[in-house]
DNA sequence: CTGAAAGCGCTTACAG
DNA sequence: CTGAAAGCGCTTACAG
């Protein structure tokens, strides 16, 4: 079918059927109350003529669209993968499309993108990211029902918000290290933001003695020079403790018999790696799956909830 | 402003800057031959009402969404990234939006996603997979211009493709190997798809004997097990040369000493892993541009073109 | 069970 | 430079 020929509209299989466009776009939508000769010669026609609803049309008198929207922070976080699908796989059993957009870690092309999938039209967004400003947030929870997952600085109180107890997991992770028999604990940042500020803040008041680096290339230099002083390390994620373990081995550093190192997130990085990286798993399906429940909620007039999830420790070979 | 409130129509904007709807949609599209001091009162009502457009009308009349859809194989792929960050420059500076869809490795999930894409009723598609099979891509293109990236079983004449090198980004991994002396290289497969054949095929054509091994939970440890009668392995990507370190380091075989190793893509673990791994690299960046541009290109009536991208070899340690 | 009418929110000619 | 009319392809009441 050339692209050039006059695509065949519902009132094309109308003609072909014999029968009204009114009675075409019932029995499409599977309505009751159609004859099943009607039903067979209708669905027939637009078999025969290749039909597909035109979505445009179908969703501007809808009002509705059955799309859902989904921001990352961008496409190469490991960590969100298992959150797609989860929220995928709960959107669409409950009859609703997915799309995706990201914002290659950028907070004005976050913006950016947020304020487009608003703009296509989709019925609620999913924000799976904690880089967005509280403007921004604002902005487009007034718009559309939002779920954030993730942690950024603020949420409003009419987005939903699903995240992981960072507090928690970094609990449990210098919980591990001290059972292990570690004392001089440091604490490596990933960034300023606040899953981030919240294990750093649960590592301080953890450890007597906070030594923190900066995941920087001097940070990590430095935290292996100091590698006589410290016996362990407290990474605030899995890139972050790979790249330590990587810097460790150029350096000659033996983990975990010289440094012991825990990471954040569980992502595929941690069993790739050698030596596997102890890190803190975040029930991420689950999560993605709650974030479209309550995405669906929120369409249906209730009320948006927060859900703290609770993280949990996996150990490899990295911590000893 | 409450959802419930009417939302904003372009008569809304008409009535309070006291014209016509017409002239709010020139103004609005910024069509010339609007008056500035209607232009100013148009804009200036647009914005107190926070009007904005609808997109499905505005699609349903124009019959163009000014939308590519960008298929992915799955999220996980760290390939990608920068082909889709191509597609998305090259995009956006022609004023199209993209969004993005992705099939979890799954053909039938990929299929319906495409379709999906499609019938959500974007302008282009471009398909970032090698997993689609040819029945799916020539339903596809009949509908859509349709540009492949990757290495599908065929690529219907309709549609453009560009892909890299596989044959000479294989030559250059195994020239590199020899070069370095090594004389029995062994080869570990990643699929059974046209990517990892072709550099399958490089390879049986290069080497005197030929040593194959699978990149399953058998194949790897015999692979390490015949470390003495081999000195070298070329992996098909990556992610299997990585799995190949990250087992040698666990059965204590010496990567490059005991086993000099080369992975292909040339994506973030490549650098992340120790030792480094040497590896091929594609330009991806510049493929997901033409692969905008082309699409792009046949809306305009181009016919679709075929690229074959040149492939470069990166040295890191893993070979020595 | 079926059809005719109205309308979703825009853009596209076409007058003036 | 501006406005009135027609229409994009559907769905939604409403008659019959």
């Amino acid at each position: 079918m050339p692209r050039s020929a006059h695509r065949p509209t519902i009132l094309d299989v109308a003609r072909a059927a014999g029968v009204s466009k009114s009675l075409v776009s019932a029995a499409l939508r599977g309505e009751r109350g159609v004859s099943t000769a009607s039903r067979d010669r209708i669905l027939a026609a637009a078999d025969e003529l290749d039909y597909r609803t035109n979505g445009w049309a179908q969703r501007l008198v809808s009002g509705r669209s059955d799309l859902i929207g989904v921001l990352l922070t961008d496409l190469r976080n490991a960590y969100q993968t298992e959150i797609v699908n989860g929220v995928e796989d709960a959107a669409r059993s409950a009859g609703f499309d997915v799309i995706l957009s990201h914002g290659r870690r950028d907070r004005d092309l976050l913006r950016t993108r947020l304020q487009g999938l608003i703009d296509l039209g989709v019925d609620a967004v999913i924000a799976v990211t904690g880089h967005l400003q509280a403007d921004d947030l604002d902005a487009a929870a007034e718009r559309v029902p939002l779920v954030v997952v993730g942690r950024p600085a603020s949420v409003p109180d009419a987005a939903g918000w699903i995240r992981n107890d960072d507090e928690e997991g970094a609990r449990l992770a210098l919980t591990h290290l001290r059972e292990r028999g570690h004392e001089r604990i440091a604490f490596v940042h990933g960034s300023s933001r606040p899953a981030s500020r919240a294990r750093r803040d649960t590592y301080r008041s953890f450890v007597a003695h906070p030594r923190e680096f900066d995941a920087d290339a001097e940070g990590i230099p430095r935290l292996l020079d100091a590698a006589d002083e410290v016996s362990a390390v407290f990474a605030a994620n899995d890139r972050l403790a790979a790249q330590i373990v990587a810097d460790a081995s150029d350096r000659r550093v033996r983990v975990p018999e010289d440094l012991a190192v825990v990471g954040y997130d569980n992502t595929e990085l941690a069993e790739l790696v050698r030596p596997g990286l102890t890190t803190i798993d975040q029930p991420r399906t689950r999560m993605g799956e709650d974030a479209a429940g309550q995405a669906l909620a929120m369409l249906d007039g209730a009320p948006p909830a927060r859900i703290v999830a609770a993280p949990r420790l996996v150990v490899r070979s990295s911590s000893g």
